[in-house]
RNA sequence: GGGGGAAUGUCCCGAGUGGCAAAGGGGGCGGACUGUAAAUCCGCUGCUGUAAUGGCUUCGUAGGUUCGAGUCCUACUUCCCCCA
């Protein structure tokens, strides 16, 4: 999809070697454009959930290349958009959040950005925007004559997303019908506030962004561009994102940096040379030779993309501490006092304790029945020995060295610490 | 407004038509093999609890028939299709 000569702007360069591009429009034009000096380029979130999870760090990255190159990110919180609920990609209309919600959801996830991107007033700092402070101003019958006019249902209705849900006889409601109107007039009211001539999104994003890039080149007549990144799945074709435990979220109370770094370290041999370039600063010829390397040695790989991921995101210091429990843990299988720990009444523990429930109170399984079931698979160990019996009472007598360590399979660890 | 169909284990898909804790698959978890990888093989995947073929709660919602219902009946809810 791609040009084939290559690009002459840093920015499309730097992305292209990357492989953050999957589509783009009008890649000329773009590219002289990004060339000729700063522009201004946005990505929208939607505030579904409390925390960004990785899923969404490919576009932060992108932003983040953005800016390492000389242009204007702009972050677009979907304050708006999320009331109406994004039908790409989903089956079914998922609940409406309530506006408390969202608010709480926007202002957990402010933080993250700042990791990644430089905020402030210069003309290449990052901006973050609301897409509430202009969606929410419509009235009914403004928005349709105003923007209405400039789509045609025939269109709309010959979208994946819309076509997906149709033709799989599921419902799609008018409301959600309407939300790449309101995605596209994002991109308007941007180019027309802040001149930003570009939208960059995941690639089931395409749809929604050529719409605004249609719109702003039918109603201003300037130049408007899109872009989008490829899907995001591991090289034995898992969707990313989703592993032990659920999301990988990106806000540390939600997932630990320790967590985190084991995210990265667990990485498939063959994403490694793929994630260190997409999720990581480094130099891309350190990148090739690392990946490069043979049999066993590529997890020396792995621990360089989980650090240097985990830098990024929570800091150098989080991310040594991470490396340093990791490696006790898994290397030298010593503990750590930077394992997860669980905090367990010392005089409960010296009263005694069932083991299944202790499991099912330190987070370890979701319930006693599930603990047992670990515990005759031969997934559980106390203290490193395995234990088949969940009914044993555990005690005093169980504290190694103060602590009681539990595990649910080799990499499931949580420091039992009696208080 | 009329007619026909659908809703299943709360991760998803999906069999089931009077004896069912409910086939099968995906996903997930655990074990073996390894390198905290992949692939492969094996086990588990409602809760609770054992010495146990035990108890409890599940098939859109609410009632009913029956010794016994996911399965039959009635009403309701939501969705899909056709006709108007």
């Amino acid at each position: 999809m791609s040009a084939d000569k290559p690009f002459k702007s840093e920015f499309l360069k730097t992305l292209q070697a990357r492989g953050h591009i999957h589509q783009v429009t009008h890649p000329e034009e773009l590219d002289t454009a990004a060339h000729a000096g700063p522009i201004t380029a946005y990505i929208g979130f939607d505030a579904t959930a409390a925390s960004l999870h990785v899923g969404h760090l490919f576009s932060i990255m992108t932003l983040r290349r953005l800016q390492q190159t000389g242009h204007k990110p702009i972050v677009v919180m979907g304050g708006g958009t999320t009331k109406i609920g994004d039908p790409t990609d989903k089956d079914q209309s998922r609940p409406l959040l309530s506006d408390e919600q969202i608010n709480s959801n926007m202002a957990a996830i402010k933080g993250t950005f700042e990791k990644f991107l430089a905020f402030g007033d210069g003309p290449t700092d990052a901006i973050m925007v609301n897409n509430d402070d202009w969606l929410s101003r419509f009235g009914y019958v403004e928005f349709l004559r105003k923007y209405g006019v400039h789509f045609t249902v025939n269109r709309m209705l010959a979208f994946d997303s819309v076509k997906q849900r149709l033709e799989r006889e599921q419902p799609m409601t008018f409301l959600e019908f309407n939300y790449m109107l309101m995605q596209s007039v994002d991109f308007l009211e941007l180019e027309r506030r802040y001149g930003c001539l570009l939208q960059m999104g995941g690639s089931d994003q395409w749809g929604n962004i050529v719409n605004g890039v249609e719109l702003i080149r039918r109603v201003d007549h300037k130049p408007a561009f899109g872009l989008t990144t490829p899907l995001l799945s591991t090289a034995s074709g898992q969707k990313m994102g989703k592993t032990v435990g659920g999301a990988v979220w990106l806000n540390a109370d939600m997932r630990s940096p320790y967590d985190y770094w084991q995210f990265w370290r667990n990485t498939e041999d063959a994403d490694v040379g793929r994630f260190l370039r997409l999720f990581t600063d480094l130099p891309l010829d350190e990148i090739a030779a690392l990946e490069k390397l043979p049999g066993s040695q590529i997890n020396e790989a792995k621990k360089v993309l989980a650090n240097a991921a985990t830098t990024l995101l929570h800091g150098a210091d989080s991310a040594a501490v991470a490396a340093d429990a990791s490696r006790a843990a898994f290397e030298e299988k010593a503990l750590s006092a930077d394992l997860p720990t669980f905090e367990f009444p010392r005089q409960d523990l010296e009263a005694g304790v069932q083991l299944a429930a202790l499991v099912v109170d330190a987070g370890l399984a979701a319930s006693r029945s599930e603990a047992r079931r670990l515990a005759q698979g031969g997934g559980l160990r106390v203290n490193d020995a395995q234990e088949s019996d969940a009914n044993r009472m555990i005690d005093a007598a169980d504290l190694v060295g103060g602590v009681i360590k539990l595990a649910a399979g080799k990499k499931k660890i949580v420091v039992v610490r009696p208080t």
